[in-house]
DNA sequence: CTGAAAGCGCTTACAG
DNA sequence: CTGAAAGCGCTTACAG
């Protein structure tokens, strides 16, 4: 593979001549810039990046912690969306994705493996659970990052700007759970995600309260369960809520409502005569069950889209930092939900 | 940062000494050896990547070249649970992934971007179209690859072996044919991938043509539409099957075999009860449908698993290179397939 | 067993 | 506008 000293050769210039005319630097005279294009050309050069990183340029890779192991990731199709916007702009401008998941025993591991590489131009995260730090090191090291979540205060710099992008998770609970309320709804099941683990939850348990007070409806605890976002455990938080006799059920995420769709089927609750189900995340699949999910639609691509672009912009200096983005959601109304049967 | 500079100058032992014993090269003193450690520790020293692999040494990322699309990859569940598979085992020893997804117009693009960063020990590429050479650069450049696909004939190096992996397309195709025949099919449809497109395609249609034969079956051209693995283009191509009425058709893969189920529904179809119905790849989806689908199951999760695991021994010369690696598949009989109505 | 020195392939002040 | 030289942070013969 040719070097910059070949290309030098090649052109009867110097290597910085060859550095500048690569790097768009102005006052190079059109003429050497030619020649040394043509020497690029012709040796089919292209700069070893890690030199490049080496000596303190970009790296035009940037990483993706992921503090989920491989077997959960791949499997969440929400996920999967937003990282296939994130490397949808990666593609488009040039950059390299740097993949990093966690080792199931340590969500950290994400972070930890990404940030020893010393070899990423910035780094866009999923938030972890509530509670947790784990950007304390990543901050020390002063890397351009961008969140994909909520703001987590960090005792270490509690003034920083977060740069967090998360969607309007309160609103859309609040929403499905009117939805489902105007429907005639008063006994409306929940499952939600797992406790403690993440903004977004508390954000849709805030919305789902809200929600029924506006009904005068009281919140009942035990009409709340917790499941892990996959259908299986819909499925399984199903069984413990049908036997309270719910109307309706409102589920935290598609995969998890699907679950509980199978399990009425199952006892042979028909969807939406007698029970009604509200999704969340609108993945591909809700429209393609019987009947379609109802469920609000996060804008999933446009997600890691955007996170990736705010990066990108961070990363050339283009832009400031911020402290969130919230993106809108939408409620879809689909045939699994209707008026509560009188 | 902490460099190596300052672990030495902590330790009190020249930075050759402080990688040594990161290395784990023998012939270094117990003792030296621990007090580098300690240092080690207190910087929490990691080392740069980047110089590293500038100094010819391990990069411990592997580049992982897909020939399509974010938005292709992104919705097809067997392709992600190859990467999953692939991811699990970089995860595993501590290696990173170096995504490189292609350009809509140009699926060259993956590889050569990947190429350029000349920052990966070792390349995981997925077969391209038939006929074409994406690899020829690759080739060139003597980096460990691995192949998830067919071996391809490079005219470039036609004595080179492959470092394929893949799945047993022709007996899986044959197997599935074979047990349409034995419920008595005569009139089978068959829903293929697009011509000319992988070999993978080519070794499917062969078991299906060689299964009529084993029957005395003629093989029809009209029996055979084409997809593009999307759930959609199964609908079209049943769209195009169904007036010729067979009484089971076989699809080349999950997807599109569900499209396949959709439309015969629509028309009102009853699926197994006036047309069965075998998809291929197993994927997860593939027993939630109602009936559940008969499929051929690719073990997608461990191609991936091996084809890390293969390329990991080719990069630290534990193993030779090989020509190709072919894994069984297993026919899944479910409901969707039933003897034909007599 | 340990260390001085060269080298990996770039970029960036700096001088001209 | 162009180039000589130092430096990025490592590793690897080589000498001791």
């Amino acid at each position: 593979m040719a070097t910059i000293y070949d290309v030098a050769r090649r052109a009867k210039v110097s290597t910085a001549t060859v550095s500048k005319v690569l790097s768009n630097t102005p006052y190079v005279s059109d003429t050497t810039k030619e020649r040394v294009l043509e020497a690029v050309q012709e040796l089919s050069y292209s700069p070893r990046l890690a030199a490049r990183s080496l000596s303190g340029n970009r790296t035009f890779v940037i990483g993706l912690a992921i503090p989920y192991a491989p077997d959960y990731l791949f499997n969440d199709p929400f996920l999967l969306q937003v990282i296939r916007g994130v490397e949808e702009i990666a593609n488009e401008r040039d950059y390299n994705l740097l993949f990093s998941t966690a080792l199931r025993s340590n969500p950290q591991s994400a972070y930890n493996r990404l940030l020893q590489h010393g070899y990423v131009d910035g780094v866009i995260t999923l938030e972890t659970a509530v509670g947790s730090e784990p950007s304390r090191k990543l901050e020390a090291s002063g890397i351009a990052r961008v969140t994909i979540g909520y703001p987590v205060s960090l005792d270490a710099a509690p003034n920083r700007l977060a740069n967090a992008i998360h969607c309007d998770d309160y609103r859309g609970a609040l929403e499905a759970t009117q939805h489902l309320l105007a429907l005639g709804h008063r006994h409306i099941g929940l499952i939600s995600g797992p406790a403690n683990f993440m903004m977004a939850i508390d954000e849709r348990l805030r919305g789902y309260r809200d929600g029924l007070q506006a009904y005068n409806s009281p919140f009942q605890p035990e009409l709340v369960a917790y499941g892990d976002f996959t259908l299986e455990s819909g499925y399984s938080a199903a069984q413990k809520l049908l036997p309270l006799s719910p109307t309706a059920i409102f589920s935290f995420n598609d995969r998890m409502a699907m679950g509980a769709m199978r399990y009425a089927r199952e006892v042979g609750l028909s969807v939406p005569d007698q029970l009604s189900l509200v999704g969340f995340d609108d993945v591909d699949l809700a429209k393609a069950t019987e009947p379609g999910l109802t469920t609000v639609r996060q804008p999933a691509v446009n997600l890691g889209q955007i996170a990736a672009q705010k990066l990108l912009s961070l990363i050339a200096h283009e832009s400031e930092a911020f402290d969130e983005v919230v993106l809108p959601v939408e409620l879809i109304i689909r045939g699994s939900t209707r008026s509560v049967a009188s």
